[in-house]
RNA sequence: GGGCGCGUAGUUCAGCGGUAAGAACGCGCGGUUCACAUCCGCGAAGUCGCUGGUUCGAUUCCAGCCGCGCCCA
């Protein structure tokens, strides 16, 4: 840890009616970097860490990040106040494609390609961009107070995370999980690359349907039609198939048919794939174009023609279309279809066609060598691991989603033909071939070892993105070398992310974390929904309504963004973000900042308090009750936390702080506070010490703000520089006598309260006030239901507008008593009443209800039923009295 | 085609086998006392999508249907 640092002097004055972030979260920040707070302390604990989803640089922060790492952090300030080593260690994704699209998008501005920069200058203008965006990420997540290691930062091409990757490949080849395969890719024309099956986008659209007749080889009549929404691929076809059970076309199996154009003889052959309904029933086979056709032709031997090349023009092969776009050439085949008398009809079909995930470019199958890895022996661990409960999914649907996937796993094409990204560490010789894989430690070869050419080349492809992230929470940590990090935060504690990458992420993570480290990378995945923009959609940049995390923070400030993004989300459930929650957020870190400061100066001049000294003692109610409920909002801050309801925990912080401590204990601790009441004092300080801490993890700036200027007017006995350290509450027994007492207090001041205002009594007025309940409760606490009901208190019964509260009644004299008003009140509260006693006896009168339902259920109804007959007969005597 | 989720106040969402369904925003009314008008007080507002089933009891569990969204092929 850094030498100690002073905190820094709040910019932030206690006058400020206002709380200014901006005038405390830089400085606060740079203290709690400065001070190595954000480093694991050297505890012998279990630790707790979470490694942060490493953003794209590609640009800015997005508010989906804001919300994903707003939730880890408040994780992670938990546990660390709870005492644990804690790790949150920051990075970034150097994004293969999204980023190298990014750039090229730039250097088209200046009408520049790759191909003219060629590969080395095009990667100095990938390493410029990162350079210029890493830092702006880094300073993004530091404005948004998340309380990261920057000192283990990372980055996926950092010089050690590349030996990794290259140490990685090496060692999946050795043991035979990567090979080198002419298989049928997704091409992307415009990308100029491949991509796996995972980045493809199916989307639905109108396109036209062809059936064409391919006439019999034999010269029989007619011929068989198949329907197609691709003709200029027919002249690489090499079969035409019906389903084996198809009646219709069975009698045709083995015969052979003429391509048309090229008058290639095909045979007809039965293939479980084909889909009876679509069309005729017979398709055409073509193994070069189309993936489900590339099997097909697999199971049955046939040759492989390619027609389109990776530009997306027609090859030589292709003949007659040879040259033209693939559009060019679709419609020259009809034309030449037409001309036939092949071309039997034309429809428009509605169906889905697959897109490359980055671009919206439609996907050419395409026959290329590429390296794959093989999940067969790689995928099983990973399940059980799932299934055995090493890796949990919360919220557990998820595990689901993940067995689906697993459970149909295809190998992984992991070459792309992109220059931005780890370049695969193979090498092949030109003379004789070889294919050669360095030893781990070895450097680049220069010559082939099996005929000792020269004349070798890596590879020119880089390796899929999510190769090098599926090694992530180990390589962070220090992989392949055996490093202290990597043996105590190895496995990571949680991992939390958006369901969205559950397959390209979570489940490689699980599957390399098992491979190489022979354990599960994290213990626990936590999945998140996506956040969208008020109205529910989804935010895009081509939608141009993406909420920029930044600018809310310049607005409402980082507590409150942090507050509002994570209030009101249910774990897995998908949110919504939008400027009234923001704001409501922001008033609430308001409404603590002016506690906080009336607080402050209750305590100002006194001495000898200690935030953290539980009050004891001849305590007042209002005391009894305040510590009780602080005790009630811990524990239930510990359930919710616990369970990753963050957004709960966020529910209950604000209800406690707002509904209880500020609404009602300020309010009642006023006199005393004023009349600088020792207890009172203490309690005061203690309750608010109490919410900070609780607060914290959800509004770093705002109540460590308050906390340095609390303890220096009430220096704890902890003795902690900083709330980031303070211990996190433990709850006491609850007070259930106060809470008893002082909930009947709240009930009766409402009453009355309430009959002030609905019978227009003059808000300055005081009113004559009777209340018959329990003396023993109410007689000592009078001045208070006095001050905040605004009336003077008898016990002796009078007249007035009666209502009954929990058996209570409350009665309220006006100046001008209004027989009528009251007999309408007591009536409209009579009927009510009536209607509830009458169910209650209902239910109990039921034999099976007594006999079934469970006894302290029961008793509970028994218990009400009495209370309600209570409150039935008082507004009947109250209603007999007015006459 | 397979799978998952959602439908609760005007809006955004919680909730849940226990009979009195919650919050916030919004809305209506009232409020200038030394923490806060980014505030305080009071109030109105729901057939818990529809139909059936299980149960002593269903908004909650099950099935079907309707509507919406997502993922996979």
């Amino acid at each position: 840890m850094a030498a100690k640092l002073k905190a820094p002097e709040s910019a932030l004055g206690l006058a400020e009616k206002n709380f200014q972030p901006a005038a405390v979260e830089a400085d606060l920040y740079r203290w709690w970097e400065a001070s190595g707070y954000f480093q694991p302390s050297e505890e012998k604990k279990p630790p707790f860490s979470i490694i942060l989803p490493p953003p794209n640089v590609t640009g800015d922060l997005h508010v989906g990040h804001g919300f994903t790492f707003t939730q880890e952090d408040i994780l992670v300030r938990w546990h660390r106040m709870q005492g644990d080593p804690t790790l949150f260690l920051p990075g970034s994704d150097h994004a293969g494609i999204a980023a190298h699209i990014v750039v090229e998008r730039e250097l088209a501005k200046e009408g520049l390609d790759r191909f003219q920069l060629g590969r080395e200058r095009f990667l100095e203008e990938m390493w410029k961009w990162m350079e210029l965006y890493k830092p702006r990420m880094y300073a993004q997540m530091r404005a948004m107070g998340w309380s990261l290691d920057w000192t283990r930062t990372a980055f996926t091409m950092d010089p050690d995370k590349q030996k990794a990757v290259r140490t990685h490949f090496i060692r999946l080849f050795r043991e035979g999980h990567l090979y080198r395969a002419d298989r049928i890719v997704h091409w992307c024309v415009k990308d100029q690359t491949t991509y796996s099956d995972l980045e493809v986008e199916h989307v639905e659209r109108t396109d036209t349907l062809w059936t064409v007749r391919y006439p019999f080889a034999d010269g029989g009549k007619g011929g068989v039609r198949i329907a197609t929404t691709r003709p200029e691929t027919i002249v690489a076809d090499v079969a035409v198939a019906v389903h084996p059970d198809d009646v219709r076309w069975k009698a045709l199996i083995g015969k052979h048919v003429i391509v048309p154009v090229v008058e290639r003889r095909v045979p007809i052959i039965a293939d479980e794939a084909v889909d009876p309904a679509f069309g005729t029933g017979a398709v055409k086979v073509t193994p070069g174009h189309d993936a489900t056709d590339f099997e097909i032709g697999k199971r049955h031997h046939l040759p492989i023609l390619s027609v389109i090349d990776t530009r997306g023009l027609m090859t030589p092969a292709a003949g007659a279309l040879a040259g033209l776009t693939r559009e060019q050439a679709r419609a020259d085949m009809v034309q030449r279809l037409k001309r036939l008398g092949l071309l039997e009809q034309e429809e428009p079909l509605t169906h889905s066609v697959g897109r490359h995930d980055r671009c919206s470019t439609i996907d050419e199958p395409l026959v290329l060598k590429q390296w794959w890895c093989s999940m067969e022996r790689l995928a099983p661990p990973a399940v059980d691991a799932v299934r055995s409960g090493r890796v949990r999914i919360i919220p557990e649907r998820f595990e689901k989603t993940y067995f689906q996937w697993m459970d149909n796993l295809r190998d992984w094409n992991i070459s792309r033909q992109i220059w931005w990204g780890h370049q695969i560490p193979a090498w092949y010789c030109r003379d004789c071939s070889e294919v050669v894989v360095p030893d781990e430690d070895a450097p680049d070869p220069t010559r082939c070892p099996r005929c000792d050419s020269t004349d070798i080349h890596q590879d020119p492809d880089v390796l899929d993105t999510w190769f090098s992230s599926a090694l992530w929470p180990h390589t962070t940590l220090g992989w392949p070398k055996d490093t202290p990090d990597l043996r105590r935060f190895y496995p990571t504690s949680v991992l939390n992310t958006a369901y969205e990458i559950l397959f390209f992420w979570v489940a490689r993570m699980i599957i390399m974390g098992l491979h190489n480290m022979r354990e599960v990378p994290f213990r626990i995945v936590f999945v998140n929904g996506i956040v969208r923009v008020a109205g529910g959609e989804k935010m895009s940049k081509t939608k141009g309504n993406v909420v920029d995390p930044m600018q809310m923070v310049r607005d409402f400030g980082a507590d409150a963004t942090r507050f509002g993004l994570i209030s009101g989300v249910a774990p897995g459930a998908d949110s919504q973000v939008s400027p009234e929650k923001l704001d409501h957020a922001r008033n609430l870190v308001n409404k603590v900042w002016n506690a906080g400061r009336f607080v402050l100066s209750a305590l100002g001049g006194v001495s000898g308090i200690a935030a953290d000294a539980r009050p004891t003692g001849a305590l007042s109610l209002a005391d009894r009750w305040i510590l009780s409920r602080a005790d009630a909002a811990t524990r239930e801050a510990q359930t919710y936390l616990e369970r990753f309801e963050t957004g709960e925990y966020a529910a209950l912080a604000e209800r406690f702080f707002w509904s209880e401590v500020a609404d009602w204990y300020l309010e009642a601790a006023k006199p005393s506070a004023r009349a600088k009441d020792p207890l009172t004092l203490q309690t005061l300080a203690y309750v608010l010490d109490r919410s900070l801490r609780l607060l914290h993890p959800l509004m770093p700036f705002v109540t460590e703000t308050l906390a340095q200027q609390l303890w220096r007017a009430a220096p704890t006995a902890e003795a902690v520089p900083s709330l980031m350290l303070a211990a996190w509450p433990e709850a006491q027994a609850q007070d259930t006598d106060a809470e008893r007492r002082f909930g009947a207090l709240m009930d009766v001041v409402r009453a009355i309260r309430n009959i002030r205002q609905e019978h227009g009594v003059e808000p300055s007025a005081t009113v004559d006030a009777f209340v018959d309940g329990d003396r023993d409760i109410f007689e000592p606490q009078r001045q208070l239901i006095e001050r905040l009901a605004d009336c003077r208190l008898e016990f002796e019964p009078g007249s007035g507008i009666a209502t009954v509260v929990r058996g209570i009644t409350v009665r309220v004299r006006l100046a001008a008593a209004d027989a009528g008003a009251a007999r309408a009140r007591l009536e409209r509260e009579l009927a009510e009443a009536r209607e509830q006693l009458r169910r209650s006896r209902e239910l109990l009168a039921r034999g099976a209800f007594s006999e079934k339902a469970p006894p302290d259920v029961v008793s509970k109804e028994r218990a009400r039923l009495a209370e309600r007959e209570v409150q039935v007969r008082k507004l009947e005597e109250d209603l007999r009295k007015l006459g």
